[in-house]
DNA sequence: CGTTCTTACGTGTGTCGTAACGATC
DNA sequence: GATCGTTACGACACACGTAAGAACG
């Protein structure tokens, strides 16, 4: 057996059982991939994958077994690299982070200024997604860690690491009548035309129950997967902002009110995840590191550490 | 890098560094080894081995690291090919067991007799040692499980089943006069001359402690590392014997008397203990099984299962 | 001086790429 | 007929074995 032969199953694996992609993305010609497949049956004297004509289009169930092994073979290869780069004391390399809008734009500035201090060799990548792509990426190492609120918890193959709680708040134009009330309530919110969230992002599952269990029905006039454009529509007149806390800026916003709204919502738990199993390098723990001691320093009413 | 180098690299490390016994176990030339070992380090770009001269001794820092990933790697290459072997039904191969004396002679008899029923093609190996042996055989894939009582539950490397639990019985010539006692103490033990277990073997740790701690000295004549040496110099008359309760036999052993002693000894687990994160195939798992069952049916007052 | 590891060199296996073929949409 | 996967074949690389050399006890 041979890594490479696992290396080609799990590309084509996660290249949905495209030969030709994974070939592409192993650098090699459609052939050799063939055979490395080919030899890997061979050797285990059983077929992995599932045949319509010659397409491939799935996993037997030894398939399986095996690809789990096998993934936990190849991380555990790329822990030897790394831990060998990490041992020459190579501060060069990537970091590659996977995170939705909301981190990268209102959480990661500081992190990543403090971070780019300390490493400045390092090429930093953020790879913007939904909260189902990130975790995905994080499982296939694609990036180096995920950073967000929904599903990160679930995935067996991820490890996660809490790292702040947030709730939402109002933002409305700086006349709006809520911005009288101190506390206002789930039934004053449905008074008015509400910008949010769309679901699966930032915590709009929770947004829903919060309502469906008070029996409401809100009125959802237009959804967004990030705050800027919740923001720009808000600024326009169209309605109220319901919007994670810690994306208001008071520098930038001054032009919209903020309300805390943590008395409505439950708190929301961002987390870091990456592979399971997997090293993380002397600098990627810095980055955790930092990220931690940011949320730490920054301590205000908009999130809090946990 | 190359699973046959991490092979090598752990075979070198099993054979305490000694490149040309490792060549041996891989069925290589030595050349061919360090080459193998050259082209790791090369390919790493850092030494993994501390070396005197030419002499290989030791394990740099990275290199215990790279160890342990190293051996997680292996034993998921091997388990690839044990899920395949598996998936084939192939019910022929080895099933290598590690124990004590104690169990390939009282306790697996009736175990491994039923598991050649069930795969009469399966060879069965027993590889006798003492604990600490037991120990780094599993660690190393030189045995599939081993069963003892001690050390099992420390290695960090196993994972270990409790089995069943045993105490301790006093085999005396028929006419002692320590029979005529219902529950005999600590003290009426120390009044005559001991034979039992070596240290390290079937609980003789704890079986000091408890004198320890009542401040007694028990006169040991003789310690062996099997109950059939104590049971032969009993029957010699050199003195009692304080043996595992489930080695005593009543067909075979009618000329000594038995008395249990569970009363004055804590109990003791035996357990099965195997590579932590190894495929265990279906013969193996059935093995298990067997040994369950039958430490349930052969309920007695000489042992209990747990 | 024997043992043990390393280095140099020739040979053979095996993997990759090119290219032609076969199948599928 | 265009895309995708397989098979055949040649070229090159690489790992093993032989053999000679170097260091250690």
């Amino acid at each position: 057996m041979d890594i490479r032969q696992l290396q080609a199953m799990i590309t084509l694996i996660n290249s949905d059982f495209s030969v030709s992609a994974a070939a592409q993305q192993l650098f090699l010609v459609q052939s050799a991939v063939s055979q490395q497949l080919k030899r890997l049956e061979q050797e285990l004297g059983t077929p992995l994958f599932v045949r319509k004509g010659k397409r491939l289009t799935g996993l037997t169930e030894l398939g399986s077994q095996v690809e789990r092994q096998a993934r936990e073979i190849l991380t555990g290869v790329s822990n030897i690299q790394l831990m060998a780069e990490d041992h020459l004391k190579l501060a060069l390399g990537v970091l590659r982070i996977g995170c939705t809008h909301t981190q990268a734009r209102y959480i990661l500035p500081p992190v990543i200024r403090a971070f780019n201090r300390t490493y400045p060799a390092i090429e930093l990548q953020i790879h913007q997604g939904n909260p189902q792509q990130l975790v995905e990426w994080a499982g296939n190492d694609r990036v180096d860690f995920s950073i967000c609120t929904e599903e990160l918890g679930q995935s067996s193959k991820l490890e996660n690491i809490p790292c702040y709680q947030w709730n939402r708040s109002l933002i409305t134009l700086p006349d709006h009548p809520l911005q009288a009330i101190r506390k206002p309530t789930l039934e004053d919110l449905c008074a008015y035309p509400i910008i949010t969230y769309v679901v699966g992002f930032t915590g709009r599952q929770h947004f829903n129950s919060i309502f469906a269990e008070a029996r409401l029905q809100p009125n959802i006039v237009l959804s967004a997967a990030d705050t800027d454009i919740i923001k720009a529509y808000v600024l326009d007149g169209l309605g109220i902002g319901v919007i994670a806390s810690m994306s208001y800026d008071k520098n930038f916003d001054a032009s919209l009110k903020r309300l805390d709204l943590s008395h409505l919502f439950p708190w929301e738990t961002t987390r870091i995840a990456y592979l399971k199993n997997k090293y993380i390098r002397r600098y990627q723990q810095t980055f955790i590191d930092l990220f931690m001691a940011t949320i730490r320093d920054e301590r205000s009413d908009r999130f809090r550490p946990c």
